[in-house]
DNA sequence: CATGAATGAGTGTTCATTCAT
DNA sequence: GATGAATGAACACTCATTCAT
């Protein structure tokens, strides 16, 4: 399986071919259909065995933690790209995005347990965050979402473009940074205990091309 | 090639059979190698085609608004949605990051093309945002990626686990909840005029297994 | 057909792609077909063309020629090879060797047609020669074999391995040559006046290899 | 190989189909992928294993024969035939010409270890001839050729208009023929001891049309 | 008369899967 | 339990052939 998993990563499930699997292991092509089905229930085997005990491993601090609640949220996070994200986990998880659309009971099995899983473990620090005071209210979901989207980005990014890209990208430095701007803001004069304020109501069509804007081309200037 | 757009973004690059491409395109088989050397020129051309457009659409803007920064940053993410997000050339941006691996020199191009022009685009509006006096010192390039990280995310989610999630996102509601978060920060009394405070110092190993740090198992307090 | 009769002797029947010798004429693929019903047809055509009227040159010399039925001989080979060994004819009589088992009412045409007209030349050649008491009385169907035989090697021989040999082989040289060999003999004391004597019996079984002959290893030597 | 080598000859190369080699042999198509890269791989293969071990065989005789050269010269002839000539390897030495062209290296490897070996072989018997006072002075490398060509052209025939040829060939009268006549030559009254006197002067452009000749027209004429 | 876009049967090749040993 | 030889369905790609213009 760990060779699977890391021939899955690196070529994607269908340019995997089970005999590389198998001389990967250093058994033969018959061997792998011992103990799996087929290619399917390998790579779901591969997923499973995979990505739980990390997950699992995360939902243990929470309880035990001490200390600022964004304090706590850097520790997940960090904790996170740590456990998962720096492992072939990662990869899994880049792998399964990709090829969702052909696994669909495998999507669902990783949305139900992983992502909500992961969604309930977020919201139980957002609930300590804003019953402690630290916290403004905010929708827990969407904020939710607004944490773990940078996460699965560098899990995607790791996997993707990362290793051909000019810039390199810090894992842990861009975790840090995005916690901070999103506890802290970007505004140099935020309002303090103030819910966040509604956003500005957009233009109408601004990206609209010339030709499509003619008749109301002044529309698109804010006021 | 709209045919064939649509059966990569559904299927996969490897899961799209040419011939499905040639009959949703109502022609036959032999006609698709008239126009295309192979399958994976067809791919190349797919995406060259459907990414470039919607991109160079999107630069026109900054230069012409006006309004505060946090309008224009609301602004690029909507009309970034609007029109990318939500046409299908979403899925190609999700389908490249899947196969990024198996076609280096398209990665390579997406990244040098796309990916930072985009940088550039983010840069300019955040020195913007930092010359009017509105926004505080930051990091430019972690910044960004923070902003098109979600981005990111949401075309992916769109094309992955969106359609078998249990809840349901709203991407522009999404958009508009990060750039409100990130701008004002998610702490009730954030610090005015400030840089950003350095995060806390992490713990010692908060995450690994007991099995790892059984010398200082303490070590999981924060301090 | 010029284009056609390069293309078919330089790449053979099935490597030859109609879309090439269209291009090679000038024309398209279909005007191809406005010619020539299909592929065959061309191939015959090409055949028919570029061989019979060659070898109807060659019939019109012997009635006149007036002279050694040695030199007479040499005039024709000499001229056989330059009319048709130097042209692409000798190209397409390599094909038709090549393919005639594909192709077998071709090679049986060509058989009538061309073989046996040929045969029929000689044999009035050797006739000639007996008649006038220059010859020695000779089998006619193996003694024309004997001299066209190295006339069909040399044609073989320029389209196959003759471009790839080390050494290179001049074949006007090598007709006088084989001539003056059949002709004069290479035996050192021929016996004048005789009929060709009979050969010495052969030794039995002198190729196999030793352990299949182990009873009479000695039958090897001649008597 | 053997239902390869079966198919090859009797259809040439391009007009084998792997399936008919697969079900020739008795198995499936994949199974020829197991033991052979490709079709290529396959033929070159075929062409190795059946050429090299007959001359092989053949270069063991001439070290031990004891008689005249002519005897000799007709043992080594015979001996081709029968081992070579009565084989399948005579059907892939036509195979090899036709397709030289489209196999260059397998034409440069059978020139190589095929024709200059046996051209070795022959230069060997025509210097014994000559060192023993049988053979007059003769050019070896044409002699060579003048007694392969009609081996080769036996060959050649063999497989291409031999089957529809009105007039059967029978292979070793051929040869003994054409062993007699170079030995003895076919002129009546050659001339013992010297050296085989030059050709006649070829006559003017004897074949050329009358189109071509209209101005010497007379000059065709040999004197 | 000429075109060239379109066709689709055919073939080389791959690889997940099986099963006798 | 493990093997690896064998399978055959599937697919990318080719090219002779057609036909509306």
């Amino acid at each position: 399986m760990a060779a699977a998993l890391n021939l899955f990563v690196a070529r994607g499930y269908a340019a995997t071919r089970l005999e590389d699997v198998a001389s990967a292991a250093g058994v033969s092509k018959g061997t792998v259909y011992l103990y799996f089905a087929n290619k399917e229930e390998l790579f779901k085997a591969v997923v499973q065995e995979n990505l739980l005990p990390a997950l699992a491993e995360g939902e243990a601090l929470i309880d035990t933690f001490e200390g600022s609640t964004e304090a706590l949220l850097h520790e997940i996070l960090m904790g996170w790209w740590e456990l998962i994200g720096e492992s072939p986990a990662s990869g899994l998880t880049k792998l399964l995005m990709a090829e969702s659309g052909n696994f669909p009971d495998l999507a669902q099995y990783y949305n139900e347990e992983v992502i909500e899983r992961c969604d309930r473990l977020f919201a139980r620090i957002l609930a300590r965050g804003v019953a402690q005071g630290e916290f403004r209210e905010t929708d827990v979901d969407l904020t939710t979402l607004a944490l773990t989207a940078p996460m699965l980005f560098l899990m995607m990014w790791k996997h993707s473009f990362g290793p051909c890209a000019s810039k390199v990208l810090e894992p842990k430095a861009f975790i840090t940074h995005v916690v901070a701007l999103v506890l802290h803001g970007l505004l140099r004069n935020p309002v303090p205990g103030a819910v966040i304020p509604p956003p500005p109501p957009l233009t109408a069509q601004p990206w609209r091309t010339p030709s499509d804007v003619n008749g109301d081309a002044n529309g698109g200037t804010k006021s």
